[in-house]
DNA sequence: AAATAGGCTGTGTTTAAAGACAGGCAGACG
DNA sequence: CGTCTGCCTGTCTTTAAACACAGCCTATTT
């Protein structure tokens, strides 16, 4: 798809918003309304560029005939195998996407995580599992975090007291991590809200 | 929702297909055309009588101006503390229901299903998390099972020779149960094919 | 300097679509 | 028995909506 506009982006949105609400789309008449276009051919050339862009499609003749294209796969980004260097959520990074309702997890969502490693096993989470994280920079003490310490990518419990940060994992055979916030970078990508397992089918004992 | 006929239901359906593949709903002369009506008029009464029945809602002069209005919650049923006597999947079993594609699981989820206990804690499933569980009364040796012993249901990973069923829990400290097919009732529920857990705001470590 | 895209106003004309009116016929209900 | 609902045909009017035509102004690009 070619590259919109803001207004015509403002177009696009709009329609999607109507077509949510209402279940339909809208007429050239109320795009109009609700952008306050003094006339309906404004929508009309808006529609227009946006057909030739790849945005939508319009059927000629047909009342309300917008369909809109949708772009790309919907729900959450699957996050695996992380590239060094690149922010977490990058498209080189996303190994597919789920359809599930951010929102069943509070706070909402932002991205899965695939987890590798046995470090947070008696926490029930398991290698391969899912992560749902919300992705924040704010962290308190004793939520479970996805961090980045230079350019590992690390899921631990946080612990905080003052400037050191303890990393702690949990699992006996591994040692926990100490960090002091004044001499090494310490990033939060987020905090650990979920966690989704969709493949066991015959698997052994941890 | 008042009872449909099965006429009723038939254009109903055929609303919600075009609805699916166009983008937006059909007029009165699309329904007739594509239901051998020789009349719009017939397609307008139906219309009445569905929105009369409140399976649609009719906006007056609007072009396309039908709402489908959807029936009940979507998604997957979540059953919780469940009674004794009446089937897994029953209305007053069901605690909530999430919006989540069942095809993020394979075989796909028909349901979730609230754990209470730790007995399977080394498998990674813990007290309060959800299990996404295939419906299906087969169950291959190694797969975790929800089963129905008599009054209760368990979670346990399931193997068998012969006759001879083990229902084995993934914690030293339970106990496994042995159950001989020709004596006792066993009833396999589903295989669980996925593991959810939606809430652990710092929980403490298990 | 001329062409092109974006973003509009303003005025029509034509067609798509809602919906009213007038029936017909069958079966269910009190 | 009459009356209602369900399920249709057929016609006609009115309005909703698409869409063509003619412009205007401002940026970019060639």
């Amino acid at each position: 798809m070619e590259k919109l506009t803001s207004r015509q982006a403002q177009i696009l949105k709009m329609i999607r918003r109507f077509m949510d609400s209402k279940g339909f789309p809208p007429t050239r008449a109320e795009i109009a309304g609700k952008l306050g276009f003094r006339s309906p051919n404004a929508a009309e050339d808006h529609l227009r560029a946006l057909e030739r862009k790849g945005a939508i499609r319009l059927l000629p003749g047909a009342s309300r005939g917008i369909q809109v294209l949708t772009e790309g796969p919907a729900g959450i980004p699957v996050v695996s195998r992380v590239a060094a260097g690149v922010p977490l959520v990058a498209e080189e990074n996303i190994e597919s996407h789920y359809a599930i309702d951010p929102d069943i997890f509070d706070p909402a969502a932002d991205f899965f995580l695939r987890v590798r490693g046995l470090s947070m096993r008696d926490a029930g989470i398991q290698n391969g599992d899912l992560l749902a994280v919300h992705a924040t920079p704010e962290a308190a003490s004793g939520q479970i975090v996805v961090a980045r310490l230079g350019e590992e990518i690390t899921v631990k419990r946080f612990r905080r007291r003052g400037n050191q940060v303890r990393l702690l994992p949990e699992n006996p055979e591994f040692t926990p991590v100490e960090v002091d916030m004044r001499e090494n970078s310490l990033v939060i990508e987020g905090i650990v809200v979920g966690v989704l397992r969709t493949h066991l089918g015959s698997m052994g004992r941890a």
